[in-house]
DNA sequence: GACCCGAAGTATCTTATGGAAACCAAGTTA
DNA sequence: TAACTTGGTTTCCATAAGATACTTCGGGTC
């Protein structure tokens, strides 16, 4: 649980910036696969394959803003942008990993509350929103 | 980080779904109120303080649906609804308690990495959206 | 009868998120 | 001169999230 004495309202919130930031739609696939090594702007699109450019740099934008991800621009032409974890992003991504760990392995509990959920509420407009 | 061996994309982004959840705007602030115990709706409406009903209504389903919350309903007049965490719940708040040391462990390097980054790039466009 | 309570549901609005496609700039190749 | 490359940016659009205000319901009080 969340002690309620080290952790105020104004630092839950704060770490609800950061899980929504992590929650994201690809944030977690970039690192994953950032996690291999550095890699090219090119390369992480092909690798992501459905992500489209623009997604690709907004989420990279905000992961190099916040510290945890590294940029590095050759200037060649065609010009070469690399990106890299950096040790505060690899650190980040140990607690993440306890969360992927946990999330592997309750994901059937879930998935099973939700269909004796949907079982009780017949109403499909209780699911949407 | 996220062991690519044991987690494919699609683990992936179950798991970003569940970080979407919890790091929507008032999940955290609910749990960490129902880890103190078992509240009523107004009670937490009360604590909670500037949330509206209807997203205090909506997050609660979401919480009962996946699992994490327990409803009970008293059918008395006026009705009494109390709403708890289940084990699976104070279980998943374990591994978020650890990212929530983490971030405040964190925070002033993140804070430091944006102010330089917004020292790096003066255009205030990069970091809308 | 008029009004209030708890726990919602509805309706409408604004904002945020994400996607598709076009455009751009520098230099290189054909 | 035209086309192509990388690493973007810009514009427009659809959907989702969240805020605000109003309605509902049954049973109680004034």
């Amino acid at each position: 649980m969340i002690p309620t004495d080290t952790h105020d309202t104004g630092t839950c919130q704060r770490i609800s910036e950061l899980l929504s930031r992590i929650g994201d739609k690809w944030t977690l696939l970039i690192v994953r696969a950032l996690g291999q090594g550095p890699k090219r702007f090119s390369a992480l699109k092909r690798e992501l394959g459905s992500i489209s450019q623009k997604m690709l740099t907004r989420t990279l934008r905000n992961l190099e803003r916040d510290g945890f991800v590294d940029r590095k621009v050759t200037p060649v032409t065609p010009p070469q942008v690399e990106y890299a974890l950096t040790p505060l992003g690899m650190d980040l991504f140990r607690p993440i990993a306890a969360l992927a760990e946990w999330t592997f392995a309750h994901a059937d509990a879930i998935d099973a509350a939700r269909h004796a959920y949907d079982a009780r509420h017949p109403d499909p407009d209780h699911r949407a929103a």
